[in-house]
RNA sequence: GGGCUUGUAGCUCAGUUGGUUAGAGCGUUCGGUUCACAUCCGAAAGGUCACUGGUUCGAGUCCAGUCAGGCCCACCA
């Protein structure tokens, strides 16, 4: 053996050997119960991160423990489409190598070179996976836009379609002009932002006087069809019913009552812009207002506002409406006013609420048995504080938007009547449409939040609907395992997705991993230039080092801090491993089993220590408690074999009379150590046990806590 | 506005049903080894476990409050 673990040359070695023995992919066993973690699937335009890094070593850890156990193991990785991020990436990549936009493209086309780039980035970022260490079942891996996925996607959505559970509808939605789509209340990042609160007099036609009215956003007010006021408030109680006219424009608006203005809020009066706020909107359903856009969807003033408005930009309008109203003496005051506004999630852009006509999913009947689920403990949480959080959220939760004007991703299954728009139907395919529609038909432009096939992936990656082999024995999967930061978009959905499309939990536990921080605490990100790349840590310290370092001393659910030092100290210990066994060989190659040789007292004590931490380690294993059961192992098999055992039986091993004990002692303590140590050290301990034993230690037997 | 959560060694963090001398990595000090170990071994210094009160035979661990952080959710114009 060499001096040193030579992880540079023999992790890449060691992966092709348990590619090649097919250690990844589980036997099917009717008689015994499988153990299954669905891979949440990276974009397929990933690099790796950290973040990466981490849930790879945390899922690889509990699948190879199950292995090990002997349980039909699989980890099914996959690779996701992330249609808007993806569609922004590759825009911007077409914009820096060709200078051109998607639109130049067409949608056709661009779709159609993603896909073949994304082919490209995927097999990267796979390669990635394997560096990392990651034993996934290749041979059952999927994309998000396979066909057999997509089809599935399909075939949810009509079935939702026709039993209501999906509906499209005029609504208001959280738009990003900049992204020119809807999105979900979920991509909405809400920042507090210090604005301005205008209060705008609005005069009665008859000329008794004035309305004042507190506002953020005077641009708006074209589109404004009422002042609402609460019908409690004293003030304003012989005012409703009366009409104001709308300043800058020729229109006349009503005074009208609401329960939801608040009295103490401004003036106690509030302008009513149906088509673009949220709560406006609803008044105006209360109301029969009608709604009139006065932003369009690449946020400028709409042309029903006319001139000289018409064509600005939101921003630009507003200060020439101010500018305009003062002239009129209309502007009583202006305070500054801190509030919280939307920004769009992936560019980052303020929000614009904006009526439009999406595709919603009813979502209540969907959340009562998610819940319900949940509470009677057929899925538990680690840690269990996320049980609080995500009923809390699903307690109150709303209508969800899966629409999205985007063109990377599934394509709405609902084609159009090309003779009348109006006539629509859901299918699964265009001929089918054809058919029931009696003519040529057009598919609905836009596609499908990415959550919406996320939700479904537990079980569309064992081919459901189709009733499969895989699909029959290893749904529903056992532990779902990702970051905290996902649980509504992802956890929560795929507990309501796989209750309703299959009639089951899609999985008994749901692990949360934290998130990585840099060795400050601080979020890692690109501006703040503390980047910790995964790929480069395995290159210096390799996997087994990064993993290490990534796992021990941290809880679920906590967020985890490393540091390149913490790494380095890993990268010693999977030498130590190498050296313990060097050295042990160098004196022993091959150890008699401990049943065949006489034991001393010693030797009886020594084992039955082992035994204690075998027993300790298996607890803290099957309680999911891997950064103490890593402490733990790391600590005994460093501090306690290596310090003070092999020192104790050095000599002995050159002694005739007890050479043969002492020896198969150490070897029996070394071989169980190198199982143990497996799920966390993976390389070091295979590339090891290729030097001394038989087969491979990935497919070994977890020892129990009796040393015989 | 609502909810969750943290405050443990110089730094970053573990410590899951309350139980003996509170742990790790890095850092610091001293000594040794360098024919298993890109080192390693031995030893040491360093903590009123935020604060106050309570429950208990016993609390870092449970409860209440205080102070100081972090995060999430939310249609107050």
């Amino acid at each position: 053996m060499e001096k040193s673990f030579n992880f540079v040359e023999l992790e890449p070695e060691i992966y092709r050997l348990w590619e090649k023995v097919g250690a990844f992919t589980p036997k099917i066993d009717p008689k015994k119960k499988p153990y299954v973690i669905t891979m949440p699937p990276p974009n397929a335009y990933d690099q790796l991160h950290i973040g990466h890094a981490l849930f790879v070593a945390v899922e690889d850890i509990m699948v190879r423990y199950h292995r090990l156990k002997g349980e039909p193991t699989l980890w099914l990785p996959g690779a996701d489409h992330a249609g808007l991020g993806s569609q922004v990436f590759f825009e911007k990549l077409l914009q820096k190598e060709r200078g051109i936009s998607r639109f130049e493209l067409g949608r056709e086309k661009f779709v159609d070179e993603l896909h073949k780039h994304m082919t490209a980035t995927r097999e990267v970022m796979e390669n990635q996976l394997r560096k990392l260490g990651a034993s996934c079942d290749w041979t059952r891996k999927k994309f998000t836009l396979d066909p057999d996925v997509s089809k599935a996607v399909y075939y949810t959505f009509k079935k939702m379609y026709d039993e209501g559970l999906i509906y499209r509808g005029e609504r208001i939605v959280n738009w990003c002009s900049k992204c020119a789509t809807g999105l979900s209340d979920l991509e909405v990042d809400h920042r507090e932002v210090e604005g301005t609160l205008t209060y705008v007099k609005y005069p009665f036609v008859d000329g008794s006087g004035f309305m004042v009215v507190a506002t953020t956003r005077p641009e708006t007010m074209f589109g404004d069809t009422a002042v609402a006021v609460n019908p409690s408030d004293k003030r304003y109680k012989d005012l409703i019913g009366k009409t104001l006219k709308l300043p800058l424009t020729e229109r006349e608006i009503p005074v009208i009552a609401d329960e939801v203005v608040d009295k103490d809020f401004g003036t106690g009066a509030v302008k009513v812009t149906p088509a673009h706020d949220p709560t406006d909107f609803e008044i105006a359903g209360r109301h029969n207002l009608p709604q009139i856009l006065v932003i369009d969807e690449r946020g400028k003033m709409a042309e029903i506002v006319g001139s000289p408005y018409a064509g600005m930009k939101a921003a630009e309008a507003r200060e020439k409406v101010l500018a305009d109203l003062e002239k009129l003496g209309l502007v009583e005051k202006q305070v500054k006013h801190i509030h919280s506004v939307g920004h769009c999630e992936k560019c980052g852009t303020m929000l614009e609420p904006f009526v439009s006509r999406q595709w919603f999913v009813k979502i209540e009947p969907l959340a009562k048995p998610a819940i319900e689920a949940v509470k009677t403990g057929k899925i538990k949480f680690i840690p269990e504080r996320f049980e609080k959080i995500y009923f809390n959220w699903m307690n109150n939760i709303r209508d969800w938007n899966i629409s999205r004007q985007v063109w990377w991703g599934h394509r709405v299954p609902v084609y159009y009547l090309v003779s009348d728009k109006e006539k629509f139907v859901v299918a699964e395919s265009a001929e089918e449409a054809k058919i029931s529609l009696g003519g040529p038909v057009e598919q609905d432009p836009d596609t499908l939040d990415t959550w919406f096939s996320s939700a479904l992936w537990p079980f569309t990656t064992l081919g459901w609907p189709e009733s499969t082999p895989d699909f029959k024995y290893f749904y529903p999967t056992t532990v779902m395992e990702t970051a905290y930061d996902i649980i509504f978009f992802w956890v929560a959905r795929m507990i309501m997705m796989g209750l309703y499309c299959t009639g089951k939990v899609p999985f008994s536990m749901v692990f949360f991993n934290g998130l990585v921080r840099d060795s400050q605490g601080q979020k890692i990100s690109k501006s703040k230039g503390n980047i910790v790349d995964p790929l480069v840590m395995v290159e210096k310290y390799g996997a087994d080092a990064l993993r290490m370092g990534l796992i021990v001393g941290t809880a679920a659910g906590n967020d985890t801090n490393v540091s390149e030092d913490k790494i380095r100290a890993y990268r010693n210990f999977a030498n130590k491993i190498w050296n313990a066994a060097r050295f042990v060989t160098l004196k022993q190659p091959k150890g008699v089993a401990i049943d065949k040789v006489e034991l001393n007292e010693r030797d009886k004590e020594v084992l039955k220590e082992f035994g204690g931490v075998v027993g300790t380690l298996t607890k803290l294993m099957e309680d999911y408690q891997f950064g103490q059961a890593g402490e733990l192992i790391y600590e005994y098999f460093w501090h306690t074999f290596c310090d003070k055992i092999i020192e104790e039986y050095k000599n002995q091993l050159d002694d005739n009379a007890r050479s043969k004990a002492a020896g198969a002692v150490l070897h029996h303590i070394l071989k169980n150590s190198l199982i143990l140590l497996h799920p966390f050290v993976p390389f070091a301990t295979e590339a090891v046990w290729q030097e001394l034993y038989d087969g491979e230690v990935i497919t070994a037997n977890w020892p129990t806590s009796r040393p015989n």
